[in-house]
DNA sequence: TACTGATTATCAGCATGCTGTCAAATATAA
DNA sequence: TTATATTTGACAGCATGCTGATAATCAGTA
C-alpha cells in the first residue's frame, strides 16, 4: 500500500484540519468567537431570509442533525433570529438580526484573510488550478455524502 | 466578499466530509467498523511497534488529547495492544495484535479503493496536479496546526 | 538531595458531523 | 374523508478535534 502521506483522504483531512485552525486565528484577531461553519450558515441566511433549516442545510451540505445545534449557537449570540413558519408549522424561519449583518460585514476581511493563509504555500497559478481541481472532484462526488449541496432547487421565501 | 462556494475553506471541508463517507462505504463493504483515524493509526503502529501515543499522534497529525481515545477504540476492538512503558513510566507503547495484522491487510484494498473514488472526478493527469498541490499546500502551512506533522523526529523503540 | 521545569497521559467541556429514531405537521392518494 | 407517505425538526448516541487544566513521572540543576 502506498504511504499515508500520499493519500488523499489523509492529505485533505490535515489540510482541513489546519484551515480550521487558520480561521479561528484571524477570526479571534477581529475580537469574533466563530466556528467556519456558524459562519457558512450566517452567510446562506443573509443570501436567503426566511430560508428555513432544512434549505439551509442543503445549501451548504450540512446534515440536517447538525444544522440545529449550529443555529442553537447563533441564535444565541444573538445573530439569527429564529420562528416557526405561518405558513409551514413544522418549519423554523431564520432571518439576520441588525447584531448578525454587522457581524458578517467585520467578518468578511479577516474570512477572506484566512482563505489566503490556507493557500499561502501556492503561488496564483498553483492556487488557481488547485482551486479548479478542488471544485471539479467536489462536485462529481457530491451526491456520496448524507449531507450533499442541493443549491439550485427551492432557496428561501418561506417566510 | 467572494461566494462561498469559491473559497478554500469551504470546498476542503465538503471535499473531506465526503472522503469520510466514502471511506466508510467502502471499509463496511469488507465488513470492517472503522474510521479513517483510527486506521492512520493502526497504520502507524504496524510501522512503529512499541510507538508511543504523543510519537504516534505526531507521526499522523493528531491532537494529543485526541489520540488517546481513538487508542482506546482500537485496544477495545482488539487490534491493539497498549501498555505501561518499561523506559518511562509515564509513556504507554502500543503494539500491533494478530487481529490488527490481519485487518490490516484485509482493509488496504479497501482504502485504495476510497482514495480512487475520492478522486474520481478527475482525470489521471488531473489527480497528479490535485495531490502535488494538495501536499504542497499541507506542507506549507503544517506549523499553523496545535497538531502538526513531525514526522522524521523521535520514532518507536521505546519498549 | 531537593527543587524546577518539561513531558506523557488523562479529564472536563465545547463544537462539528454522522447514524438512527421519533413526533408533529403536511401533502398525497384511496 | 380517511389512510398513507413525506417532510421538518428534535433527540440519543458515537467519533473526531479543539482548549484548558491536572496528575504523575522524568530530567536537569542548585
Amino acid at each position: 500500500m502506498r504511504n499515508l502521506e500520499q493519500m488523499p483522504g489523509h492529505l485533505i483531512r490535515r489540510l482541513q484540519q489546519i484551515a480550521v485552525a487558520v480561521f479561528h486565528t484571524e477570526v479571534d484577531a477581529v475580537g469574533f468567537d466563530m466556528t467556519p461553519v456558524q459562519f457558512a450558515a450566517l452567510v446562506r441566511v443573509a443570501e436567503n431570509p426566511g430560508i428555513d433549516q432544512i434549505t439551509l442545510a442543503g445549501l451548504i451540505a450540512y446534515d440536517r442533525t447538525t444544522i440545529a445545534g449550529v443555529v442553537d449557537r447563533l441564535v444565541q449570540k444573538g445573530f439569527l433570529s429564529r420562528a416557526v413558519s405561518e405558513k409551514d408549522r413544522r418549519a423554523k424561519v431564520l432571518h439576520m438580526t441588525d447584531a448578525g449583518t454587522d457581524a458578517l460585514s467585520r467578518l468578511g476581511p479577516a474570512v477572506e484573510k484566512a482563505q489566503q493563509v490556507m493557500l499561502s504555500g501556492l503561488d496564483r497559478q498553483e492556487a488557481d488550478d488547485f482551486m479548479r481541481l478542488l471544485q471539479k472532484a467536489t462536485e462529481a462526488v457530491n451526491d456520496l455524502s448524507r449531507a450533499p449541496l442541493r443549491s439550485g432547487s427551492k432557496a428561501a421565501e418561506k417566510d
